[in-house]
DNA sequence: GTGTATATCTCGGGG
DNA sequence: CCCCGAGGTATACAC
């Protein structure tokens, strides 16, 4: 990543024309080649940018860069103030499936807000084609697998489509029904789980929250 | 601005919750205060970031950032490698649609290169949901809404979709025809705005500066 | 403040 | 490649 500290003015001509007349602003430029101009304010929007895929041409007094959509980004250098480069390496990446992973807990410890009389067996039971997110019993003893999404579409059915055919054939669980659970549960993925035979529930996030407030207070 | 570059790991909490292991990474706060946490990869978006208003508490190992939402962004800090400080100073901003502007004024002084026969009636026409740029007659009087853009897009003709479906509702317009006028009208554009009867033109900017001198040279 | 429409929207996924 | 949908969307403007 190079990072320069200009007095600069800048031209963008592409998806529309816009100027930026001369300041000092922050100059970025990643790996992939891509580049953003930023002003002290404003986040985390740049002023401008191109995005990669892209060329960029460098003289001392101006950088050219050409995207292959035509779009032309050019920064007219008047004074650089600071240039350095660092070596980040490559990012491992944002894990945002926080939201998941809560709801699998709270849910965890109250099964019982999923269905009436729901017990649970274990979080995260393995099949040989991967973990249920939960393996439950209910009232009358009959295994339920339960596949927990923050928003529920077709290929969470699917997934737990897969699950339940795997279970079904091992005695101890033969007739394991599905639940599929969501913070919100799209009408094709409602039509595909009834089609099965799979039930879906809408779960409220915050509701659950509540819940796990409410206990924490009791012990 | 303050750019750090630093081996870190952060957890953000608010509308989701988010973890980022440890790497390399640029630390960017504003004067603003906002912080933004980039990778060396995929403009322009941040891996995680908190807008201002916000606060920032910093030690030597860790920054918290929270704002009056309740949101938190924690970033653990394993090794600095760069800390610099630069004044900006504020920004006079970005000015956009130099070119559509200075397209309006050309074909408003020369509605006949859009199409023969068209006379002007006024330019930023109004409806409901915004300007029509030019709003014309043509020679049997009729309505003419004409929307220009440098790039002809899908989502010029959707814009000039909504405004003909608004103007359609005044007696005074009803009939009224569009016209997409651009530099260059894209394909899927074209096709778009055939399926509607939409009119579509392509007009050449420097030949319109060659009809604007040339009437400057007559007066 | 709250709701709505826009954005060089970005960023993915699927066809 | 484009279309479609979601986003910690952000942002501007109406009410």
């Amino acid at each position: 990543m190079r990072l320069l500290i200009a007095r600069c003015s800048v031209d963008y001509d592409g998806r529309l024309t816009a100027h930026l007349p001369e300041a000092t602003r922050l100059l970025m430029v990643k790996a992939d080649g891509c580049v953003a101009i930023h002003a002290d304010g404003g986040a985390y929007k740049p002023l401008n940018w191109m995005n990669a895929p892209n060329t960029l041409v460098c003289t001392d007094e101006e950088w050219v860069v050409t995207n292959p959509k035509g779009e032309r980004l050019t920064i007219h250098l008047h004074e650089v103030l600071s240039d350095s480069s660092h070596d980040l390496g490559v990012d491992p990446g944002l894990q945002k499936d926080g939201v998941e992973a809560h709801l699998q807990v709270l849910l965890a410890g109250n099964p019982s807000a999923i269905a009436e009389g729901l017990t649970l067996v274990r979080r995260e039971f393995p099949t040989d084609i991967g973990p249920v997110d939960l393996l439950c019993r209910d009232a009358e003893g009959q295994a339920v697998a339960v596949e927990i999404k923050r928003r529920g579409e077709i290929d969470g059915v699917e997934q737990l489509t897969r699950y339940l055919e795997r279970m079904e054939r091992d005695p101890a669980l033969r007739g394991v029904r599905g639940v599929f659970v969501a913070q919100v549960v799209k009408p094709q993925a409602r039509v595909l789980a009834e089609s099965r035979g799979i039930d879906w529930v809408e779960v409220d996030y915050d509701g659950l929250r509540g819940l796990e407030s409410d206990e924490l207070r009791l012990f």
